[in-house]
DNA sequence: CGGTATCCAGAAAGATACTG
DNA sequence: CAGTATCTTTCTGGATACCG
């Protein structure tokens, strides 16, 4: 038997990689590799501080990549891992999911906020 | 073709129910229903105000039930609901996912923690 | 028992300016 | 272009006290 029990380490993991700006910047990557200024472009709310920080977060944790091109400009792309690529399957999951029982989610908000 | 564009209202609901305490309080009441103070000794770390404040957003979001029971000395318990029960399903594959991808994870952090 | 209310400290986030 | 540094503000979270 396996353990299931969620654990600290677990649970860490899961907050890293799955935090507001992680979502949005592994949607973006999937498509295709991009340069960082064309990721901020792609999620338009993001400030360069935050970018950067979930950036090196998804870096350290080996779902993407960074990859230094050039040398005069600097040019940096980052592209998604294969471990990215499987968390990508796990985000459609929740995609899917949400997508689902967002209706019902609704109808109880509303229930709710009657009381 | 189903539209599966990653939206704030998805983002948001994922956020209300896939936090820190809200994981621990699916995963203890998915056994069976529990009082709120039992609740708190099943999960030893988590504060009143923020026992109360997760539960309050599940109960919104359709995700447990609250139920009041007596009346002099007031009892009160939690149980999941159906809908409760399909997130439960989701994050054993968040659980299942982390479980079989840590050991990649602690690889990539410990390699870009050299550089 | 099952909460609410209040206060406060520390972390997170935004704005701005600067750099190789 | 791709960031870093700094300052300020905002939000979260813990500690404590009290209530029906």
């Amino acid at each position: 038997m396996t353990e299931t029990t969620l654990t600290e380490q677990h649970r860490e993991l899961l907050d890293q990689v799955l935090d507001k700006w992680s979502l949005q910047i592994l949607e973006a990557l999937c498509g295709s590799p991009l340069r960082f200024n064309e990721l901020r472009r792609a999620i338009p709310l993001v400030t360069q501080k935050s970018l950067t920080a979930a950036l090196r977060r998804l870096e350290r944790n080996g779902m993407v990549e960074r990859v230094v091109t050039g040398t005069r400009p600097v040019a940096v792309e980052y592209r998604i891992t294969p471990l990215g690529d499987s968390l990508q399957d796990l985000i459609d999951a929740l995609l899917h999911w949400t997508t689902e029982t967002l209706p019902a989610v609704e109808r109880a908000r509303a229930s709710f906020d009657d009381a």
